[in-house]
DNA sequence: CTGTTAGCGCCTTCAC
DNA sequence: GTGAAGGCGCTAACAG
């Protein structure tokens, strides 16, 4: 392989000359810089990454840690994945893919170097991974917000606002009595905090709105699906307006209401929290607080970058909801709310 | 950071022999080895990866290019990416990931010695990339079998031989009327090896048994799976042997069967083609031969890494299909065949 | 605008 | 069994 001495030697010039036109960091006359292209060219020269992490310090990587539960929508892990990976390249860094049981994996890239930065997936309330990542020479952006994210910086939908909105909009068409239909029972269980936001801003935003409330978890299966819904939904205490946080269920959502009996949204006016895609992948769409999966991850990647050279404080930043109306909730009349065949 | 030369000092050897006690390339006196270790432990010392890369002309970094089109089933994807994640940590390397669509992605981290071997998901028949990787200086291996595998190497699922299997057992209960359901349609346009050997086999194995077939491609939604029951599994000419080869319909194939009125296995055999996990995962599980992800996987970390040091011809190995019944298939009887309602 | 040169931290051959 | 020293290929002062 071709080494920039050797392109310096074609060239006529010096490494460094070589090392200037690569880098951009100086001037170089139009004449030279050509010189050096056409070397670099002729010998099909590239520069050796392991050699330029030695002498500048820097390795162009960046770690992801990416949760493998079986609890996470796969689907969802994917979206913000490509987005970290097509924002990485955009500031000309390669992604290094660590899984959550790898124990010490963070530990062992970030202390050789391997990486630059790190942007971590999948964050718990009392994630034990924080204090490890306190003492890190290395820049790292949680996307979550835990409970003590004191000296680290993390961006995360704003996931208890998204309750909010949901319920607000819930209330103001007139529904009284409210229901929530969160994640499985596991990542509540663990305390992800996407899941314990999304129910404490449900039940503080209901509480305000002087609403009946209800919520429960639901396993990604057409039976508790069924389950929850008869417990929600049915009967004399049944709530005339749902948010549904669980992208497993949504498609399966609208089907399994029919069967029951329940249409949309005469019966039962629905809300979704969950990606874009997934709101808008039935035939009929769904009235959605999206979750920028897209958004979030770029941001993460931009935080990770912004730290890496200058010392910038840290932060948490939190992305605003904003609820798309697509015709699945509608204003409480008294035929919804007696009609009912129960 | 501490450096190797820090913690020779310390331990009052020189580098050399701190170099040696990590590597384990030549025998250390137990005394001076302890030396080391208590000096490393000390200081917190941690070797620098670029250095070693520079030195050793190894990244100690695999590079894996996976597809995040809308028709690969993600949570396939997952496992295979889990299994090769999983599979390099033994073998005591890290994973960079790179997507598809990175055009110029499989040169760059190649050349660059970013990585020391590549892992690609997702072959196509004529993929374009395959010349890229020809001219390169690093193992690579495919996951899937191109048209023309010169000069690589591959590994894969049987997936004709799984379709053939699959045909053989129907037809060995007596279905003389076969018929499949595939990919989605893009996958079969786009010629990925799995959609197209899956009907190449399955044809050929009905001709061969001297049964009718019909197969077609089917897209990920509801109504997409009742269109191609309907066709395929009702009517006159209605198959009473069915093979799937999609696991994005698997989890509703038997709900849409019973709106239509008919029963798995009565009036329908059905054998799957799908992860273990996806066949396993509904409350019935279904016959099927499963798409071993994670051995797929495995082979071909270790492939690559067999050819990362010593020169081993290419290969092309397919890992053979098991069928496992789980009670979905049923020998035809004079019933099933004539007394179904259409 | 360009060249010279001293490292970056580790590996490994050679000498003892 | 251990040490000394050159080099891996590139970067970034420092010196013109």
């Amino acid at each position: 392989m071709a080494t920039m001495n050797d392109v310096a030697r074609a060239a006529g010039v010096s490494t460094s000359t070589v090392s200037y036109v690569l880098s951009g960091k100086r001037t170089i006359s139009a004449d030279t810089r050509n010189q050096v292209l056409a070397a670099i060219e002729k010998l099909g020269y590239s520069p050796h990454a392991g050699a330029r992490a030695l002498a500048s310090n820097r390795s162009n990587v960046l770690g992801l840690v990416v949760p493998l539960r079986d609890d996470v929508n796969v689907s969802v892990v994917m979206q913000f994945v490509a987005a970290v990976v097509t924002t990485a390249r955009n500031f000309e860094q390669d992604v290094l893919l660590l899984t959550q049981d790898d124990i010490g994996g963070i530990e062992r890239v970030t202390s050789q170097s391997v990486v630059d930065g790190l942007v971590m997936m999948d964050i718990e309330a009392r994630d034990p991974r924080i204090p490890l990542l306190a003492k890190m020479r290395k820049p790292a952006v949680l996307i979550g917000v835990p409970d003590d994210a004191h000296g680290l910086s993390c961006v995360d939908f704003d996931f208890a606002a998204a309750s909010r909105v949901s319920v607000r909009h819930l209330v103001e068409l007139g529904h009284r009595r409210i229901a929530l239909i969160g994640s499985p029972q596991a990542s509540l269980e663990r305390h992800a905090t996407y899941a314990d936001r999304v129910r404490s801003g449900f039940e503080e935003a209901c509480r305000n709105a002087g609403a009946h409330f209800a919520s429960r978890a639901c396993e990604p299966t057409s039976s508790a699906l069924v389950e929850a819904l008869q417990e929600l939904v049915t009967g004399p205490q049944a709530a005339t307006g749902l948010v549904v946080h669980n992208e497993f269920l949504i498609p399966f959502l609208r089907d399994t209401l029919a069967t029951m009996g329940l249409r949309v949204p005469e019966d039962l006016s629905i809300v979704a929290i969950a990606p874009t895609d997934v709101a808008l992948a039935s035939t009929v769409p769904w009235t959605a607080v999206s979750i920028p999966a897209h958004d979030i991850g770029r941001t993460a990647v931009e935080m990770v970058m912004e730290r890496m050279h200058s010392e910038k404080p840290t932060e948490v930043r939190l992305i605003v909801p904003t609820l798309v109306e697509r015709g699945t909730t509608v204003a409480v009349t008294s035929e919804s709310k007696d009609g009912r065949v129960h």
